[in-house]
DNA sequence: ATGAAAGCGCTAACAA
DNA sequence: TTGTTAGCGCTTTCAT
């Protein structure tokens, strides 16, 4: 079948230097936007192209150029939790802003069996896709490195479990964010303050626990309670209840994602006390809701969008110039009223 | 640049032949999978295929076949709220799973400005894209009714805001979701049933509603006020506020989504009332987060990795077979703690 | 059952 | 500045 109605076939660059009357060289330069073409010439084409309607035909340009034109936006882990949470679709967002301008695809692709995987990796390495942002890795992930070895340029969201040599990626400031989480706990007065951690196989977690424990040496204080979650609401109310059977005395609790903050903030209310008064509560992400619970969540922001932007903008430059530096982006916290 | 390390390029039908010690037609032919091929043939194709790790070259096959071989995955709303909400990746999530046996490739988009509309409009009229699917249109969009035109397939999530001739879409069964949600109520006792709707330039909010009164009809009773929300958890809660200030009595209330029954929620236990015992609540979608706040939301699941699966399944069958008639999937009332 | 050959629409040398 | 020409890798007649 065709996507154009029976009789019309899509016009052609043929067809456009015919109309313009020039040859198809021209139209091409002209359309390619070639400093070396005459004015009459290059207004005929224009011209023309407008009146037919005309895009170029992506696949014939791909054979020559043996570009594809396309990036991949690719998605490594298939778990329902990451697509429940916003930041996802906010990363894709801010990547696909920033190649509205590129006159590139955007391909969507998620890697859910050992097939997809294996497919994806010769998709990839046979030279379909130009560059591959990804995402949502989990543990010492060897596609990254595969990938990139097979000369694809690659841009990962978040730094890599361990450290691979000439990889780009972009991450927020996790350490720094957890230690600003816990200046602002001190500067209202917290002394006896807990952490409730990610899934520790993830490098955002262990640096935000890190960032945690740091910040709090650096006001000579220990953690007041240190329990595991798993980045979701269940997690955070969970590790929250053991936290306060093991430690009743804590003041304040550093969550390191919204969704498990969103918990403890539960488990808090259930056992009696109250936020911010009896325990101060902060998050990690500025998610959309934080603003919209109850009391309002205090929260570590971290610009998503702006990270999807960079990363595809860290792509294009891997494209175009080779290997590029990591790029850490700042975090800031948002002060509302549960801290 | 290539993506491909220096030296090796890759594999084409040529090399593959060669290695084969058969012409390009016939390694061509077993790699389809075409019948007519000898057996001893076709095995060694095979293995040349993958000594070589062959890849087939789209970018060729588009230009012979004159298919792209993708598919447009084209979100008409740009709005925040909409990539806040976790149903976009989900859908997102199942198209991509129907997909997956299909070998074609899942373009994402996103329709920022009326320049990217005319842009896309051309890209996919120019035959670029084999299908569309769209989501998030607002308003009397006619986006759908110009591709359709323009020969290109395409499916709607949501029906259209107006009927458009052989337009397949799939929806959820909003009108029966709030109809079964209010019988849900009613079953259990609640006769002062209030509801907040959702933007009405929206389908689905309007069947809500039309659901909605149309259940309480059935059991001879009037809304207990009806109040305009507009799918926001601040919009919910100001909603709420306004119901009870207005109809203070209320003993139940239907939110036309689950982020507008969080803010009602919260609206509610401010007002020195409780859900359920004072306010029965009930939402609809069954967002990720609806079991886990609290108490646990009652609301009306629709199956939206189903439905993502189904636009995707329908698409295909458009290209491939013509218009298709719509779809719409069943709902059911997850009971919980809310009402 | 297989091969030879003709393009699909475009870009990039090379000539003019 | 412009045109001519030669492919890119594949599918598809048409012979054999």
């Amino acid at each position: 079948m065709t996507a154009r109605p029976a009789g019309r076939s899509a016009p052609t660059l043929e067809s456009v230097a015919a109309l313009a009357g020039v040859s198809r060289a021209t139209a091409g330069r002209v359309l390619a936007g070639s400093t070396t073409v005459g004015e009459q010439a290059r207004e005929a084409v224009l011209a023309a192209a407008a009146e037919l309607s005309y895009v170029t035909n992506r696949a014939a340009r791909s054979l020559m150029t043996r570009r594809s034109d396309s990036i991949g936006f690719v998605v490594g882990e298939p778990e329902e939790r990451f697509f429940a949470d916003p930041h996802f679709a906010l990363v894709l967002r801010g990547a696909h802003a920033a190649l509205a301008g590129h006159d590139v695809q955007l391909v969507f692709s998620i890697l859910a069996s050992a097939r997809d995987r294996e497919r994806f990796e010769r998709f990839a390495a046979g030279g379909h896709l130009d560059g591959v942002i990804l995402v949502s890795l989990h543990g010492d992930d060897p596609l990254p490195q595969r990938l990139q070895d097979a000369g694809v340029p690659v841009v990962l969201s978040g730094r890599p479990f361990r450290p691979v040599d000439g990889l780009a990626y972009v991450d927020a400031d996790n350490t720094g964010g957890a230690r600003s989480a816990v200046d602002y706990l001190t500067h209202r007065g917290r002394e006896r303050i807990a952490t409730i951690t990610g899934p520790l196989d993830m490098p955002a977690a262990i640096d935000r626990r890190d960032g945690f424990l740091a910040g709090l040496a650096a006001h000579d204080l220990a953690a007041h309670g240190v329990a595991d979650g798993d980045f979701t609401v269940a997690g955070g109310r969970r590790a929250m209840s053991e936290l306060l059977a093991a430690r009743p005395g804590l003041d304040a609790v550093f969550a390191a994602n919204d969704l498990m903050a969103f918990g403890a903030m539960q488990a808090i209310a259930e056992s009696g006390r109250r936020v911010p008064h009896d325990v101060a509560l902060v998050g990690f992400d500025d998610s959309p809701l934080a603003a919209s619970v109850h009391p309002a969540l205090t929260t570590v922001r971290q610009p998503i969008v702006a990270m999807g932007e960079a990363m595809a903008e860290r792509l294009i430059a891997v494209i175009e110039d080779g290997p590029q530096a990591p790029l850490v982006m700042p975090t800031d916290v948002v002060a509302r009223a549960s801290a």
